[in-house]
Parts: C-alpha cells; sequence; structure tokens
DNA sequence: CTGCGAAGGCATCGACTGATTACTTGAATC
DNA sequence: GATTCAAGTAATCAGTCGATGCCTTCGCAG
C-alpha cells in the first residue's frame, strides 16, 4: 500500500509505527494467529527487525494491547472528568456510550482488547487484561455510579465488542442477529 | 488421567471422545494456539488419528464450537420453554442467570463459545458463531420481553465470559476488579 | 480357524515460524 | 572527507505443526 520510505526512521518512531502495524495484524488473527512476519509486511519492514525491536512477539503484544486498553480507559475518562457528567443523567451515559462508538469506527483496537482478553491463559497477557478491566471499571465508577451500573455499561460494551469480532453488521442483517445489532449500537454507528 | 482402554472403541464414541477432549484443550488456547497433538494427548490416543477423524483441524474446532453454542442455546431454552416463566417477573429471569452459572461451572464450554467468537476472522467460524449468536438471542425473545432487555441479558453474559477468560475470580480479589466480579457473578458461583 | 474390514499407531514430509547472526548502508559528527 | 554508530536486511537455523501414507492389530462373520 505505502510506497518504502526512502529516508531511515528513527527508532522511537519506527517503533510507533510497528505497534500501529502490530495492531492492524493482532486484530485480523489474534495473538497465536498472528506471525512476526505478518506484523513486518503490514509495516513495510523486515521481519527480524520487529522482532529485534520488540525481543520477543509477546513482549510487542503486550505492547499493542496494552496501548488499546488505555486508549478505551482514557477515551472514558475524557468523558466521565468533563466537569458536567452526571451519573443520574441519561444523556450523561449516552455521551459515555458515543465515547465508545468512536473506538468501534477503529475496529482494530476492540478487536486487539477482545483477543488480549481471550488469550488470558498466557500469564503476562492474563495479567495485563485484569489491570486493563480493573482500570476501566475503575474509571467508570469515578462518575459515583452503583457498581450495578458501571458493570450494566461494561457488559454492553463487551456485547458490542463480540458483535464487531463476528462482523454481525457487515452480514446477516435479518434475522433475530439484526435485531440484536440494531439495538445494540447506536443510529449513527449503524449508518455506515 | 485415565488408563488407556484396552478395548477398541467405536468411531462414534471415539468421536464425542475426541470432541470433549478438544473442548478442553480448545478452551485453555484457542483455534491458532492448539495443536491437533495436544488434543491428541487429551484423549490419549495419537495425533494422526485425530487428524483422520475430523479431516482438518479447522472441522474439529467447529465440531466443539458448535456444540459448546448448542448448550448454551439448549439450557436456556429448557427454561424458557417451562411453563411458567414469566417475563415480567424477577425472579424468572434469575433462573434463566442460574442456567448459564451452571454452563460456567464447566468454564470450558464458555471459553470454547468465546475463543470462537474472536476468531470470527475464519470465515467458517464466523458463519458458525453468528448463526450461534442468532439462535441464543432469538431464544431469549422467546420469553416475549422487549429486544432491549433480552439483549442486556446476552451482553451481561458476555461479560461473564470475558472475567472467566482472565481467570478474574483466581486474581485480584480485592480492588476494582474485584469489585466487578462481585457484582457480576451469583454468590453460589463465588462460593467456591 | 480364517479372512476381512475397521480401529489405531508409526514414521515422516513439507511448510511455517520465531529468533539469531552477520552483514550492509545511510546519515550525522568532527 | 573519514569515522562511527544506528537503522535495516539477507541468510539461515532449530523447532513445530498439520497432514499423509503405510503398516499393525483387534474383533466379528462365515
Amino acid at each position: 500500500m505505502t510506497v518504502p520510505p526512502r529516508t531511515r526512521m528513527s527508532a522511537d518512531e519506527r517503533r510507533d509505527q510497528i505497534v500501529a502495524a502490530a495492531t492492524r495484524a493482532f486484530a485480523r488473527e489474534g495473538y497465536a494467529g498472528t506471525t512476526t512476519d505478518s506484523v513486518a509486511k503490514e509495516a513495510g519492514i523486515s521481519q527480524p527487525y520487529v522482532v529485534r525491536t520488540f525481543g520477543t512477539k509477546l513482549e510487542l503484544f503486550l505492547e499493542a494491547f496494552g496501548s488499546c486498553i488505555d486508549a478505551v480507559r482514557d477515551a472514558f475518562a475524557a468523558v466521565i472528568d468533563s466537569s458536567d457528567f452526571d451519573p443520574e443523567d441519561d444523556d450523561s451515559w449516552s455521551r459515555l456510550g458515543e465515547a465508545y462508538d468512536n473506538l468501534i469506527t477503529d475496529r482494530h483496537r476492540l478487536m486487539v482488547m477482545m483477543h488480549g482478553f481471550t488469550a488470558s491463559s498466557v500469564p503476562q497477557i492474563g495479567a495485563r487484561a485484569r489491570q486493563g478491566m480493573a482500570e476501566i471499571y475503575a474509571t467508570v465508577l469515578r462518575t459515583g455510579c452503583a457498581p450495578d451500573r458501571a458493570r450494566e455499561f461494561i457488559a454492553h460494551g463487551m456485547l458490542l465488542n463480540v458483535l464487531v469480532a463476528m462482523q454481525a453488521r457487515e452480514h446477516d442483517v435479518d434475522g433475530a442477529l439484526g435485531t440484536l445489532v440494531e439495538c445494540s449500537f447506536t443510529p449513527e454507528t449503524l449508518a455506515p
């Protein structure tokens, strides 16, 4: 897609670029299913360079996984810490939902997040997953709402992740799955 | 664990046994991360025999995945189709939740289900995932409840799946994740 | 007892994958 | 302009994995 750059890149720039490429690659096939070579191709560099930049494939995944979780947490935090958030107001919660919808637009971050959650049998991935989920939940709790209310919000997000993962919007628009999609996503998210 | 049987098994018995073994194996490492050899070891037979019985690893996964989804769907259907289910009654919904808790006790089925959902980039897995989710949602809709109510129920289930996947109950019992676990699982499920 | 079909294992192949080593080249510095 | 260090690649290795082919052995029918 992109023409190989004629000029060299600083290590830091390259690192960020590889993480971005890895996010797209891991989003497709998950941790175990993605090869370091496919990440390299996505980034337009050689496979050994990918490995050497991060040491191991696991380190690279943890980096990408972590940045995805942090992005979700920060997106929520931005809305929640705005001075006019009211946990009793449905409109405030709608704004939180919209924040998530913006993240869904990307799709890759959500997918990597889900892949990380389900790859928790790898101890280091599991530890990061629990930490990330705890942080996101704690962030939502900062609204001052009841634990159950925050749980509902997170649960809805998990459903959206699963529906995105199974490409529910792209297939089977009619039938029961279509009904589920329609009452799960906001109208704007469904438009395109 | 089990002593290798001295007597031979019929092809059908063997099939079922392999699917059961595959369910445990896939539950741990997912589709891409599980080897046919680990399934074979789990079943106490040779790796080539596993492959030849199902043709390909994908076919084996689809078999295990399908049986897991069907088990969830059937467990819900059993409660919902009981004559005294009332969608306006909180107690009826508690019974549905308990049905899911019983499934969680196993843990393996839920994990394979989640792995199948996130492995939906493989076309055949994705198709089966969408079909399964549609069937489960349609089953819950048979209660006569509003689409949003059914969605909430499914969403809660997805959260439980994720929490099980990341072994939230086994780690970090205190902190925000502990709060989330406590208000997500029923007390009985948390006891052991 | 014998033959035969099905259950099941052994050996092995070919492709793939993560990682290592050694080499090359570009650009900033003195 | 020579030096030098970091960016980046080519070649390759050792291990792994899914799949195939061939052989052995069990158990039932005649």
